[in-house]
DNA sequence: TTGTGATTGTTCGCAGCACGAAGTAATTTG
DNA sequence: CAAATTACTTCGTGCTGCGAACAATCACAA
């Protein structure tokens, strides 16, 4: 009696899951996953290019296009890096911050609700474990 | 002192990392993400577009162009319903099987090496609970 | 100081993805 | 048999992500 599911099937279902509850909050919030990923890359400081293609896993062509979009919907600007001319640093903008915030708290409530079932001894076994995990992974959402 | 990231963060982290391994090792087996859970979807037997559909959650609307492409790729075929004459089932082809194993072998050696560092106890705790929170998720991808 | 080489970011063309509205054909239901 | 439902497709739109090629700037070394 297998009522173990093997652990690369539980990860991809999970992220299956997951990927699912983020594009639909995204979409509640007027987000596109890949613009929401960028907003919450950049809640606490502004990042150049180069970093933020690097943080998002992205060719630096593909970041300029969805910076593109994103500035024309008015969630993020361009500033000069004053210390090098060649460079960009994109950062937030209010509307862009209001966006990130409404997007990060019902997400949070979302996914919290998924553990919520869990009792709590093992819920937080699992979150621990979890953070051991992505340890050296990309801080691709905050708390 | 905070080593407990928070759940949410810690879900969202995870799915991020398993996204790109995911996009990683279907790049090496020339197949996109979205062809890569389609033909998981298609393992074990031959789906109609509407119950597929609902397994990747997608419109059928995307789904036509994705049997599509992965038809002229020889991934999958489109096999006439002898119960229903509107109907299609998608069936793997010997060249879509091919390409699924060697994918669900190449992303579950990966995954599992994720967890390799956890002391093993602490990795069957995690195991366990990972099946129970997927428990009511489509399995996208089997053992 | 003046190359030379690296780095920063952009443009372009391309294939693919996902949606929703609208449409066709076959099936079911009343 | 007519009407409602279901299965799938088509079309148009916007977004994604890649790689190749390119301009501007910077860093460093001769």
């Amino acid at each position: 009696m297998k009522d173990t599911l093997g652990a690369a099937s539980g990860l991809v279902r999970l992220t299956f899951l997951v990927q699912n509850l983020y594009a639909e909050v995204g979409r509640a919030c007027d987000l596109t996953v890949a613009q929401a990923q960028m907003l919450c890359s950049l809640s606490d400081r502004s990042i150049g290019m180069a970093e933020l293609s690097g943080l998002l896993c992205l060719e630096r062509s593909s970041l300029t296009g969805l910076v593109d979009r994103a500035q024309q919907r008015g969630l993020v600007v361009r500033e000069d890096d004053p210390q090098d001319r060649r460079a960009v640093k994109v950062a937030l903008t209010p509307a862009g911050s209001a966006a990130l915030h409404r997007f990060h708290d019902e997400l949070t409530e979302r996914l919290d609700h998924l553990l919520q079932e869990l009792p709590a001894t093992e819920r937080d076994r699992f979150t621990q474990t979890l953070g051991r995990v992505v340890a050296d992974a990309p801080a691709v959402f905050a708390d």
